[in-house]
DNA sequence: CGCCCTGTTGAGTTTTATCAATATTGGTGG
DNA sequence: CCACCAATATTGATAAAACTCAACAGGGCG
């Protein structure tokens, strides 16, 4: 199986065999673990240059002054842990484990060398930047507009969604290894309500969550509920002029 | 008085005249103006390039199947409505005016061209851009972890710290054209609760807000109330290394 | 004057948080 | 395999926060 990375790249562009060889190569060259629920940054163990998690959970958030933890957001495997601009300078917010990771490390002169090489990569560096970018956008407004129920089915369908698209997920299921805990930190509700809610998710037929594995028997009637459009994610392939072997044969 | 964009980036890097007269020149070229509550986007009237808001204020929102409508970003003067990512792709949320606008539109030919041939405006854009995503993480914890009064304080602190940045407020005050009804949109709360903790920050002489004057008698207070950390603004003059008058004289 | 937009107020309801106790689970060492 | 522990999940009762509905006030403007 390709790493990660590629995996994710694929929802938008397809690559030439070359083009494979060199991510492969950059994701390849220096890697990481650390273990589960591990402070990262910003002033912690955490090398200098662009992270991506190869595989685990990690996590962006920020603890405020009165001891209240807010998740901003979630690295799955193929998710950048930090962009460019935020190695730039020292950044405000923490990144933590969530499971044990494996991280890859990649200097930045290596991906500016291989955006200048190949522009579909650059392309494709930029389009998972503006998914990341549109992701935080619909947690402002899955937590400014949505009801407990209907939000934790967004946060539900997102993640399933998004571990689809580096084929992490089947058709109706995939790993939660979150808390109950780490939802409510996720989602700005506590732990309690988080566990009822759930509880409702499940007599309603709409999720089975047991151990560390989520299934949704109904994949449409939890977006419904959800409002989920996972137009934002951009996984449609809507790169196809971006097909490197378009023009082959 | 210097175009915002320019007053913008002098909390971040100090130009050298060249670049001053580039920017500007840059922000001056080509401008249109929308009157107040009008959408700009993604389908409607928005012409091709990055967009600037030089004077008054609009949004990114998105609204739901439901009706429900969130303001996921503030645009003020100086702000990026759109940046470069988006331009690639169509976005999948909405633009629009709260106050009359004027825009400038930035082609990204000419943007690239100043980028590569001085390295100072490209640094400086990239630090507009880590800051915007900053304030929409911030977003998500105010979301999530703050109360309604605290939420409400911590808002007009933001836009305070980002109307002084580009020379809009003084001391304690600054122009606040939200209706409630807007501030509704933005905090996820409903327009009566709106009024009634605005009635609250009033009691506690923590703010005076009077058709669309903001004043802050004491911004201490409202910051520590709000737990407000400006940090995340990065207006500390941090990009001192980046002053193009060092080496001078 | 009358209308619309914005802001204000009160009453009653729903949603969510908090506190505290209890069960369950997964992992560990004996 | 069992006993035990800590982490996680569940439950009930109560309180706080926020929403909804509905009515009304004030201001700007045609």
């Amino acid at each position: 199986m390709l790493n990660p990375v590629s995996r994710k790249f694929r929802n938008f562009v397809r690559f030439s065999e070359a083009e494979e060889v060199e991510l492969e190569h950059l994701v390849s060259a220096r890697r990481f673990v650390r273990g589960p629920r591990v402070e990262l940054g910003p002033r912690a163990a955490l090398p200098d240059g662009l992270h991506v998690v190869l595989e685990g959970w990690a996590c962006h958030y920020k603890v405020l002054p009165n001891g209240r933890r807010q998740i901003t957001a979630l690295c799955l495997p193929g998710d950048f842990c930090m962009d460019r601009a935020s190695v730039l300078r020292q950044v405000c917010h923490s990144v933590g484990t969530l499971t044990a990771v494996t991280f890859a490390q990649l200097s930045l002169s290596a991906v500016d060398e291989l955006s200048a090489n190949y522009p579909r990569i650059s392309t494709a560096l930029a389009w998972q930047s503006e998914v990341q970018a549109a992701v935080q956008r619909e947690w402002v407004v899955n937590l400014g507009q949505r009801g407990a129920t209907e939000r934790m089915a967004h946060l539900l369908c997102e993640i399933h969604m998004r571990l689809w698209m580096v084929d992490l997920a089947e058709h109706g299921s995939c790993e939660m290894p979150l808390t109950q805990a780490d939802l409510a930190e996720t989602m700005g509700l506590s732990a309690v309500h988080v566990n009822r809610v759930l509880q409702e998710l499940r007599s309603a037929g709409l999720i089975v969550l047991r151990g560390r594995t989520l299934t949704i028997p109904n994949l449409d009637a939890l977006r419904e509920i959800a409002m989920f459009d996972p137009g934002y994610l951009h996984a449609e392939r809507e790169g196809r002029h971006l097909d490197a072997n378009e023009w082959a044969a």
